[in-house]
DNA sequence: TTTCCACAGGAATAAAGGGCGA
DNA sequence: TCGCCCTTTATTCCTGTGGAAA
């Protein structure tokens, strides 16, 4: 049977390629490395020292490289890495092989060794994330380390967010330790919490740590650089409206020098453009790129929630519409239990209600205050959300299907 | 200066769930 | 299938905190 609707309404979803705004978009996203860095010239030439013994065919030292998020940690370490091993191939006594690891959802060091072992390992040949005894992982690790053989690098990216440095103690100490022979084995932990040095037990601190980098905020102005410099390659000439390198190099340096955030806000402000068949990137399109990032940003944040700290978010969400926060841990937990009865769960303990709270601070999804009323009233932190609670509700609701009269 | 309040959060431990080798 | 070993999420217990009041 025909349905000219039908058939009309699916045409309108066909694909033609669209070779406006963009000229190579890939050029603003995270894998990207530019030919050159900008505005990071002290960092590198830091940086540059500290790889140095590879190329001469010695022991690799350790390096912590530290610094707020998107300020070039990770762009610095490809940019001087694919320059080492280009280098590195025209000696023919020094044998280099690299492994970049993000540690972003590896919490433990088992984990992290796991992904470790995996990353040498064929497919179809890996390891399995659990079951095995925590020897038996790290036994895998050295056999395929040593089965490389030469000089081995191992980058682990957000590193702070491995709970305990158990594999920073093992890496940096396996040569000392005989567990390893046949190769030199350097680590370069890369962390944007800078109290996650101070947290390290000595002895892991000073082997990790014998060359450091750190990596400082870029101003507005450098931001500006950097941001001009993707332009040329990501867009065609002059589709960018003046205003908007500047607006978004603004946004970055107010959110802590942030590129990547930078970058990022320009990559949607363009497909948002696009989408809009504009033949201009305008300011609209940044700060409507603006909102849905951040509207994203929390919605990502939430879906890595587990249930209960959904019901305490949803919680706060209730107490903010009810326009009673900032609010005391004490008054969070009745909202908390009553959201529990309604989704058919079992609250948990006041310890865990706090231990979620933290966890929602920690994604920026709320803020913490700490209050102290002395004796009258005693220390107590008091909560209240981070974001638009419009943008909060919907990203909780979606996973929750509760019904907003009933609480 | 000391005491007190109301928590926050660390430490130890348990339970549940899942993968592995024998 | 069973025992082992891991992770995650929870619980209980307990110490530390810091500003106002005494």
């Amino acid at each position: 049977m025909y349905h000219p609707v039908v058939n009309q309404h699916m045409a309108d979803f066909s694909f033609e390629q669209d070779t406006r705004v963009f000229r190579n978009r890939d050029a603003l996203t995270e894998q990207y490395t530019p030919d050159e860095l900008v505005g990071r010239d002290e960092e590198l030439s830091e940086f540059h020292a500290a790889l140095q013994p590879v190329i001469n065919g010695e022991n690799p030292s350790n390096i912590f490289i530290y610094g707020k998020s998107g300020v070039g940690k990770t762009a610095a370490t490809r940019f001087l890495l694919q320059r080492l091993e280009r280098d590195v191939a025209d000696v023919d006594e020094v044998d280099l092989t690299t492994i970049e690891v993000n540690c972003d959802g590896l919490n433990t060091s088992y984990q992290t060794a796991v992904e470790l072992v995996n990353r040498m390992r064929d497919p179809g040949n890996e390891m399995s994330s659990t079951g095995y005894p925590q020897a038996a992982v790290y036994n895998g690790l050295w056999e395929e380390l040593e089965t490389q053989g030469g000089i081995v690098l191992i980058v682990l990216d957000e590193v702070d967010h491995i709970d305990d440095d158990s594999i920073l103690y093992q890496l940096s100490r396996a040569r000392d330790n005989g567990v390893i022979d046949n190769v030199d084995l350097g680590v370069i932990g890369i962390s944007n919490d800078l109290s996650f040095r101070e947290d390290l037990s000595s002895k892991v601190r000073s082997s990790l740590c014998e060359r450091e980098v750190n990596f400082s905020a870029y101003n507005a102005t450098e931001l500006q650089e950097v941001l001009r410099q993707r332009e040329t390659v990501a867009f065609h000439d002059d589709t960018l409206e003046d205003e908007v390198v500047p607006l978004c190099a603004a946004y970055g340096a107010r959110d802590s020098g942030d590129a990547r955030q930078a970058l990022d806000l320009l990559l949607m402000a363009g497909d948002l453009a696009r989408q809009d068949d504009a033949e201009h990137v305008t300011e609209q399109h940044v700060r409507r790129a603006k909102n849905k990032l951040k509207k994203n940003q929390v919605e990502e944040g939430i879906s890595t929630l587990s249930p209960h700290g959904q019901y305490a978010l949803y919680a706060l969400v209730v107490l903010e519409e009810r326009g009673e926060t900032p609010a005391r841990t004490r008054d969070v937990v009745p909202v908390y239990q009553e959201v529990c009865r309604q989704q058919g769960d079992e609250p948990v303990s006041l310890r865990s209600i706090r231990d979620h709270l933290a966890s929602l601070a920690q994604l920026g999804i709320i803020d913490r205050m700490e209050k102290n009323r002395g004796r009258d009233g005693g220390k107590f932190t008091e909560q209240q959300l981070n974001h638009e609670v419009e943008i909060v509700r919907a990203g909780v609701s979606e996973l929750l299907e509760l019904d907003p009269s009933a609480v």
